[in-house]
DNA sequence: CAACAGTTTAGAATTATTATAATGTAGATT
DNA sequence: AATCTACATTATAATAATTCTAAACTGTTG
């Protein structure tokens, strides 16, 4: 979406009405330079800390799922107990920190071209996805028990 | 595991007691030769229609998180609202069919190895996976609406 | 500005998972 | 073999995440 202020024309576009619930959640999803992460747990706390009225936590799943059946959002699942969704909607790769639960974007150029071999009978390829999960290297410390 | 039924004597070396309800488990889980993946609501439909008695919910979640804990069962996050287990607890790839939701097994020959040129200063790389999405070939389909 | 369809809302319902506390049981001890 | 004990199982309650519901609200169209 657009780095300046107009969401309501977007959101018309997208055949969506311009709710200022709306408009203040692309303002905080969309009003920035580099995409991100969030659950709708974050999210929700982004909003009350940023608003003096409230979304109700319905309205903002609605909404998050109105955005990602549009395209402007997409889920990622790295384990199964949080849900984050990417505002970075391109097919694109991830690091997975364990240690700190923090998911990092690949670009383009940290991981080459997947060569897959493989190919299953009147199925299209949609996606390819890598997940590099990474930790801290702790090979040289020692553990007391 | 094995292909024999002895999985008392796994379970004793696991440190695990071999309870009926673990042993029926591990029968229903690592006696086969294919390994394959599950919910865990897949899981207590198979056990009640394989026995009479039945396991009860929080003894499946326990033991299926024994399994995982002790390295034979592995979490697999393709959407968030199923959590799927694997018996192939080694580091491979998978296909997802998005029509049929089917989660299917790469072997190694099926995709060549992800060369990842980005680093991480203080963090090791612990697993590399790649998910293929397909879905059916509609391309030649037409709508009527 | 009236009417309507789409939207928001609080709260109930649902689903998946985990916690609890009483009961049961495998394996060791006698 | 009877008993003991720590670990397991169980039914149920509790929690958490998400979806549903039905009433109230609000953009948009005419």
């Amino acid at each position: 979406m657009a780095k300046n202020c107009n969401f309501i024309e977007k959101l018309r576009e997208l055949g969506l009405r311009p709710t200022k619930q709306r408009v203040k959640m692309c303002e905080l999803l969309f009003n920035r330079e580099k995409t991100f992460h969030f659950t709708i747990n974050d999210l929700v706390k982004m909003i009350s800390e940023e608003m003096n009225e409230k979304i109700s936590l319905a309205t903002v799943y609605n909404t998050v799922h109105a955005f990602e059946k549009k395209g402007y959002l997409k889920e990622i699942s790295i384990n199964s107990d949080k849900s984050y969704f990417d505002t970075n909607t391109s097919v694109h790769h991830h690091f997975y920190d364990e240690d700190t639960n923090e998911l990092i974007d690949c670009d383009e150029n940290d991981i080459d071209p997947v060569n897959i071999k493989k190919s299953i009978t009147g199925k299209k390829i949609n996606s390819v996805e890598v997940l590099v999960k990474v930790a801290s290297d702790n090979q040289n410390q020692k553990k007391f028990n």
